[in-house]
DNA sequence: TAGAGGATTGAT
DNA sequence: TCAATCCTCTAC
C-alpha cells in the first residue's frame, strides 16, 4: 500500500525520518517495477545549518523543499550524483529527509545493469548510487510520491526502536556544531546501510 | 559574469 | 587521499 498524504505532513521531520525506515520506495522505468525497503536516512531542518533550505533561504535548486510534504526533492551532488530526499512537513516549512541506502528487493537484476555492477551489496548502499540503480534523476525532482513513476511503500514492515541506530550525519562538516545532531537513522546490524 | 564548492563514490 | 564533474550560489 502507498503511503498517503497525511504520512509526509507531519511537523518533525526526525520521528519521519525514523519512520521511513522499513518503508519500500520504488520506480517504475521501462514498465520495469525497482526498488527496495529503506535501511538508512538522514534528516534535514531549516533550523539547522546542514540543510539546504537553511533559515527557510529558497533558491532555484531548493524550491521543491518548500512545497508540502510528500513531493521527491532531487538534486546533483558534487556534479555526479543524483540525491533523493522526501519533503516533509507543511507548505513553507521546508523540511526533507535524504533517503541513503536501501535493502535491494524488486528487480534487482535491472538496478545492477543500472549499476554496471554485478555486486549486489554495492547497488543501493549510497546515497548516490541507490538513485543510479533505481533511474532516479533530476526529472523526479518535484514528482508526488504516490505516482505512478516513483512512489513510497507501507510494507507492513514495523522496526522496534531498540533497532534503530542514530549518529551524526554525513558530510556536512560545514555546518559547525549542527553537523554533530544526531540526525542519521540506521537500522541495526543490517548490512544494506552504506560505509 | 566569474569563481568556489558541494547531503559522493571508486580508484590509487 | 584524490579526482571526477556540473550546476548552483555568491560576490563583484
Amino acid at each position: 500500500m502507498k503511503l498517503n498524504e497525511s504520512f509526509y505532513q507531519g511537523n518533525n521531520v526526525v520521528k519521519i525520518a525514523k519512520e521511513l525506515l522499513g518503508k519500500g520506495l520504488f520506480t517504475k522505468i521501462n514498465n520495469k517495477t525497482l526498488g527496495g525497503m529503506i535501511v538508512e536516512t538522514e534528516a534535514y531542518s531549516h533550523v539547522e545549518k546542514g540543510c539546504h533550505a537553511y533559515q527557510k533561504k529558497k533558491t532555484i535548486r531548493n524550491e521543491v523543499m518548500f512545497k508540502h510534504g510528500g513531493h521527491a526533492y532531487v538534486y546533483v551532488c558534487y556534479g555526479i550524483h543524483n540525491l533523493f530526499n522526501v519533503v516533509t512537513n507543511e507548505e513553507d516549512e521546508a523540511d526533507a529527509v535524504l533517503i541513503r541506502a536501501l535493502e535491494p528487493v524488486k528487480g534487482i537484476e535491472w538496478m545492477k545493469k543500472n549499476s554496471n555492477t554485478s555486486n549486489e551489496k554495492r547497488i543501493t548502499s549510497g546515497p548516490g548510487k541507490l538513485t543510479k540503480a533505481l533511474g532516479i534523476d533530476r526529472s523526479h525532482n518535484a514528482d508526488l510520491l504516490w505516482s505512478e513513476h516513483i512512489w513510497l511503500e507501507d510494507l507492513g514492515i514495523i522496526i522496534p526502536k531498540r533497532q534503530i541506530v542514530s549518529s551524526p550525519r554525513i558530510g556536512i562538516d560545514y555546518a559547525g556544531e549542527d553537523a554533530l545532531l544526531p540526525w542519521r537513522f540506521s537500522i541495526k546490524g543490517n548490512v544494506w546501510v552504506s560505509k
